[in-house]
DNA sequence: TTCCATATGTCCGATAGCGCACACATAGCG
DNA sequence: CGCTATGTGTGCGCTATCGGACATATGGAA
């Protein structure tokens, strides 16, 4: 439908400069990602990077019990592996496909190298860590304060964030492993939002009909996240060549 | 009781080349701070960044409604103000003092300049913030997961580790305010500890007496922590000159 | 077309934590 | 030395969520 993933549909490549271009666009390697495919898992020794283009993908924790729970998610805005270039070559949790797609992978030595060249992909590698920060911080808030019903919606918002369309392909079993809570609870929320109208979902897979609505019902975390999320994009490094759409730049 | 704070009782500032010394260490101010004293607000421009010797600084989010909730702590292992490298210049969370005692300040630009000189500081910034972003994101696990007792153990054990002694100036009220819960959840469960013997508390000030078994009490989340940060620490760049005691090496 | 694995719906009691109200204790002040 | 601001203790009803058990629906494979 999208035709052949493009690069630039990873925001992240999109704004890397010719010559950084040069060094990196013959080493990415595009990839298919199935649902619940694991990246890695906790304390791997992370052997690359991938940007995707048209997945999602979750960091999530699991814990000695089984139990789980998302701690930040990652789509066309950045990338999986950070704690390649922060030094830390492992975290302490797994990266899994929550919605299937592609994205472009990269050997960890090959952008290790291009970041401590101390050019505008360091920046943009920055940035967005920081974006993520905010992430994590917000979703311990959270997790915290508010309600299941606000935090499927926070969630259905930020996964609809980073699809190409308002059609999620996902369980409420899944959903309710994300949000770390019981599959019951994420039944009953989500009846409630398809009696208001705001979701129409099937086995499987859920409809978003009113986004607004999502939004008013939403926590106050969705929209932090959001604004702060765009703000470091704004300050971002500007890409050396004409601008192409954030998402599904179809060749 | 610990004379003069040194800028070595700093694990980061402990771990610069000569070269770096050279260029930081006459910028740095000593300064006082009291319990309680916010050095940023949410949103604010960071002008300095501070590296404590000997209190501790709480990363805090505060909600519309004014409920709060920590993100993360900081003591003599790491820095006040990240978001100056990693490029955002501000983050959507308050910096106020958690237990009193001093830091050094460094203005926002000299330390800017050192990161981007690409040597060891970067290294170790970048692996410090990658504790940080396993603090904050444990956080969002254990507000998930589990109970108030269990995370005022882990909150007790993350303050201990950064203070010289066993005691902590602290009233019920604001580990409330750190937890995000109620004040009197924060009682309830300090009750108990009182009656095991674990903890002896008085108005405002809480002794630990059985850090072992404190320990035992807590969450994983602690260890799951601690672990990390140290690890992270082990593989940091090696200082120039003698090594000093991480904490309080008296002059 | 039928079947069955899997997804979703519903009900139950149990409980942790909330919100509120108020009693009590203590330290440090004048 | 006594007062008062501030910290701590406790009780009560309420709600969200849990944990488990089980009923029902659905869509793709045989």
């Amino acid at each position: 439908m999208a035709g052949i993933p493009e690069r630039r549909q990873n925001r992240i490549l999109a704004r890397l400069s010719l010559e950084e271009r040069n060094h990196l666009f013959p080493h990415l390697q595009l990839v298919s990602l199935p649902l619940g495919k694991i990246l890695y898992e906790s304390g791997d020794l992370l052997r690359h990077v991938y940007f995707p283009v048209d997945c999602i993908v979750s960091l999530l924790y699991v814990m000695e019990n089984g139990a789980s729970a998302e701690i930040s998610v990652v789509g066309n805005d950045g990338l999986i592996g950070i704690s390649l270039f922060m030094g830390g070559e492992t975290t302490p949790s797994r990266a899994i496909v929550q919605s299937a797609g592609h994205a472009y992978r990269l050997a960890g030595q090959r952008l290790k190298e291009e970041f401590h060249r101390n050019g505008g992909l360091q920046i943009s590698l920055l940035r967005y860590t920081q974006a993520l920060i905010t992430q994590m911080s917000q979703t311990a808030v959270c997790n915290r304060h508010h309600t299941v019903d606000q935090q499927l919606c926070r969630w259905l918002l930020l996964s609809l964030d980073r699809l190409p369309d308002n059609r999620l392909i996902m369980t409420q079993e899944l959903i309710a492993n994300m949000l770390g809570v019981r599959r019951e609870g994420v039944t009953e929320a989500a009846g409630k939002l398809q009696k208001l109208g705001v979701i129409q979902y099937t086995r499987g897979q859920i409809t978003v009909l009113n986004r607004a609505q999502l939004e008013q019902l939403s926590c106050e975390c969705y929209a932090v996240v959001k604004r702060e999320t765009d703000r470091l994009e704004r300050t971002w490094p500007q890409p050396s060549s004409p601008k192409f759409p954030a998402i599904l730049a179809t060749a």
